[in-house]
DNA sequence: ATGGTCGCTGTGCGA
């Protein structure tokens, strides 16, 4: 079993790109976010020929996600429950036995920002909704661009970025608070060398020279955890001409 | 080095 997570930065433009990366790389679900579509644009049938069926809640310009998967999606949730947002950040669904959940977390914009405060009452919301669904499912694995970088190390300048949004103290407090529901990193689950990103500004210099964050995630259940064999960045579609400005996390399970 | 770039829109905004 194989769960990766991208965020595309509109599937208009990188659908050449991420059906190319699905064919090379075959994970069982891919999450996707900043889709950019309305549903009624989705390119479904161009998924269903590779062997993917989808879900997906998108809206025109911003945000928007789905998830494609090579068995069928069961017990599908569009948004946080009993949370109204018109903003298309969620979606779960269950495929061979494992629940898994992909957010789009708002970025912030800026420390103190009217945008900040939703993105930290959206997580609180997040974090209630979670906990009745690992309560649900013993096999959860939640995925996606959750913008924040959770400690110094996921920084690859930490002193130039401290106290800047995707780093400060409450959305960093906010993450753990969902490792605190008994969710695991799955990057950190072993080993891992120095300068691990998967978001590098655009701009000609930021991917060369490993200027990133790791803000894009993948954290599991214990159960999950322990089947994890290994989780990573690939970069490889960062080097890509016209790429998105984040790269794949993928993890691979026994 | 967090826009010096994008994507989408519409002559600006969000990331």
């Amino acid at each position: 079993m194989k769960i990766a997570s991208w965020n595309v930065n509109s599937l208009n433009v990188r659908l050449p790109q991420v059906l190319a990366w699905l064919q090379e790389h075959r994970p069982d679900v891919l999450a996707l976010q900043e889709t950019k579509l309305e549903d009624a644009r989705f390119p479904v049938a161009v998924f269903e020929e590779l062997g993917y069926c989808a879900v997906y809640s998108g809206q025109k310009t911003y945000n928007g996600v789905a998830l494609l998967s090579r068995t069928p999606l069961t017990e599908v949730q569009i948004g946080i429950p009993q949370y109204t947002d018109e903003q298309r950040r969620v979606v779960a669904a269950t495929l061979a036995g494992v629940r898994v959940v992909c957010l789009y977390v708002p970025n912030g914009q800026a420390v103190g920002s009217a945008k900040y405060h939703y993105k930290l009452e959206w997580l609180s919301h997040v974090r209630t909704w979670l906990e009745e669904e690992l309560a649900r499912h013993t096999r959860l694995a939640v995925v996606g661009d959750l913008n924040i970088a959770p400690e110094d190390r996921d920084v690859h300048d930490p002193r130039r970025w401290e106290g800047q949004v995707l780093v400060s103290g409450p959305e960093r407090a906010a993450f753990q608070s969902l490792l605190d529901l008994g969710l695991q990193d799955a990057l950190r689950l072993s080993p891992q060398s120095e300068g691990i990103f998967s978001w590098w500004n655009y701009g000609a210099l930021a991917f060369r020279r490993n200027w990133g964050l790791r803000i894009d995630h993948v954290l599991l259940s214990g159960e999950l955890a322990r089947e994890c064999r290994a989780c990573w960045v690939d970069r490889q579609p960062r080097g890509n001409e016209r790429p998105s400005d984040h790269a794949p996390v993928v993890a691979e399970f026994a």
